[in-house]
DNA sequence: GCCTCTCTTGGAATCGATCCCATGAGACTT
DNA sequence: AAGTCTCATGGGATCGATTCCAAGAGAGGC
């Protein structure tokens, strides 16, 4: 049945109507479920909705009541770490209580987040949740100020308004550490992310701390910091494995360093775990299939997931200026203990 | 500045229109950017926009205009394979004319995605790209009639409406088969998915196709099919390599039963590619990092993503009733050689 | 000086829902 | 039998834009 040219006629709520024989008002009371509908006039509306395939018009459902049921996601990209694991579960948790996704990847770039920022307001989105650049503080609170919950996911800069659900960096650090002081290492090097980066600095902070809970000291020789980068890491660990007292295990603290160092390894014939024991945080699926299998800190991309949404709708049910600024909620690491780390060699 | 409990009043066209001393008309033309204005008018209504920070309602808009600006994206899950790939690249080439993605999740369950149709018909989206179970045609065949256009991407059900972009996977299989054939393989081994699905039909029969063109016969008992699954991959390994005429080169024609194969071809130390060659159908990051880097068919995610964006758009602005039905296109597979294939032993 | 034509502008209808308010029909009380 | 109360219903305003239509202001021709 070709039905070229057909102007298609969509059906609306005065059609439904219309054919149960009723007023708008008392169509819309039956769909969308109000009290005080007599169960004929209820049988009628239903019957003449189903039979006409009448779908509601969200727009000019969100025109009138103010809410879209739509919440944008801004986040640097898919394709990395835990990023497409968050989208999904987000995605998934939001729809359970019936909130659709506006996806938006910025690629790490302010001026895109920006643009995003103001489109998802334009779009009247009940919320958003924003793995951010820090960059575009002032934007979110006029965003906030417009009675629009912003909660920032995994990162978050200082003044930013809202709620922030953040992973635990300094305690994952902490874990993976103590880990490799547990197992008898002492001299455990370290390869990471600026100081001016959030997690950066957090896991540097963490890794600090459980030395200095064991007793032992920091040794600048043994800590290279660089941009997130393959290529980084691969320098690291040339920097680090090519000293006399080379360190007996490593801690990479992003996956980023994790991906230059891995095949760095293998190049050089350094042996894991016989040679040098290792933890990567941030776990990614292939690193259960590395030989051997690398011990990694989980830090929950599905938790915080779950979190971030149960916190927007929470603001967002809260109602006009239900945003709570300043709380942060942290999920917890978890090391995951696989085959990368064994006593160091006597 | 706390601002507890103000009634956050939105800006509206009307506003600016008071402020700049105009009609909403003419405000409203100057701001979609319409002909016949004065230069008085516009300087006056663009800076009285710019001072009270106007965004417009795009809920209204749509609802006056019937153009949502907005696309859906359908799709099995953003973990595996090219699937977060497509999700980034297709937002991206949309975002660029205008147009923003709802993000739809279906983990392959056909009442969801079919939950997810309805649910972007109501949203009024301009337009769908899904990824698709093929289980849903009727319910596509209504929204392509409501005058939506429908694109299918990667997979597509024989009647389903709309225009198609597919890889091209028998040529894909055909270039994997003949670059192990040129190798001078003669065995070639074949695990695959089940021929009810589109793609494990198409690669098999380009893998098929290559023997014949090089006067081989298919050789039955090298062709282990099975579900998409780790652990069929290795059972199918076992299968293989377990006979005594056991295959010289493996085509893995896809990326969950890969998962199950380079494992257990670890696991029972065969050397790759002295022992056997390999190729994978599908690249997925870490198989460059694999010792040795697989040689794998690349179907071409960002391509597939960047058409599906063009044509679903030219569709859109084809205008109502611009949706082409049985048109497919494919994207070529390309052979990204690394170092899993070498000449079979003497 | 009058008429026509173009350019710019404002008024009002419209998109498709929701929801306040008023009204009518019954049920029930006294 | 009259009055009160509740329940169900319909009318109409409203959300915030776009856009058709009519009208006013000048410019230019004759």
């Amino acid at each position: 049945m070709e039905s070229v040219g057909t102007i298609p006629r969509t059906v609306t709520l005065l059609d439904v109507a219309q054919e149960a024989g009723v007023s708008r008002s008392t169509a819309s009371r039956v769909l969308s479920g109000a009290t005080s509908i007599s169960a004929d006039a209820r049988d009628r509306v239903e019957a003449a909705a189903a039979r006409l395939g009448y779908r509601p018009n969200r727009a000019a459902q969100s025109l009138r009541t103010r809410r879209t049921r739509l919440v944008g996601l801004v986040l640097n990209n898919l394709v990395n770490a835990s990023f497409h694991a968050i989208a999904e579960v987000l995605q998934q948790r939001l729809d359970d209580r019936g909130y659709q996704v506006i996806l938006c990847v910025t690629g790490a770039d302010e001026d895109r987040e920006a643009r995003y920022l103001e489109m998802l307001a334009e779009h009247q989105v009940d919320g958003v949740v924003v793995i951010g650049t820090g960059r575009n503080v002032a934007l979110l609170e006029r965003i906030v100020d417009e009675g629009i919950p912003v909660l920032s996911l995994i990162r978050c800069a200082p003044e930013a308004p809202g709620e922030a659900v953040l992973a635990d960096d300094s305690d994952g650090a902490y874990l993976a550490t103590e880990h490799l002081l547990d197992a008898g290492h002492r001299r455990i090097g370290y390869i990471g992310g600026p100081l001016e980066a959030n997690s950066g600095r957090e896991r540097f902070h963490g890794y600090a701390a459980a030395l200095t809970s064991a007793g032992l000291q920091v040794v600048d020789d043994l800590v290279v910091r660089g941009p997130f980068l393959e290529s980084f890491g691969e320098k690291a660990l040339a920097a680090l494995l090519d000293r006399d007292d080379a360190p007996t295990a490593l801690y990479v603290a992003n996956h980023e360093a994790a991906f230059g160092v891995l095949p760095e390894l293998r190049e050089r014939g350094v042996s894991v775990p016989d040679d040098v024991s290792l933890i990567c945080h941030e776990d990614v699926s292939w690193f259960r299939y590395w030989q051997p299998a690398i011990t990694v800190i989980d830090n929950g991309a599905t938790e915080l997931a779950e979190l971030a949404a149960n916190r927007v709708l929470a603001a967002i049910e809260r109602g006009p200026g239900g945003t709570q600024s300043g709380r942060a909620m942290r999920v917890g690491a978890r090391l995951v203990q696989r085959a990368s780390v064994a006593r160091p060699r006597a």
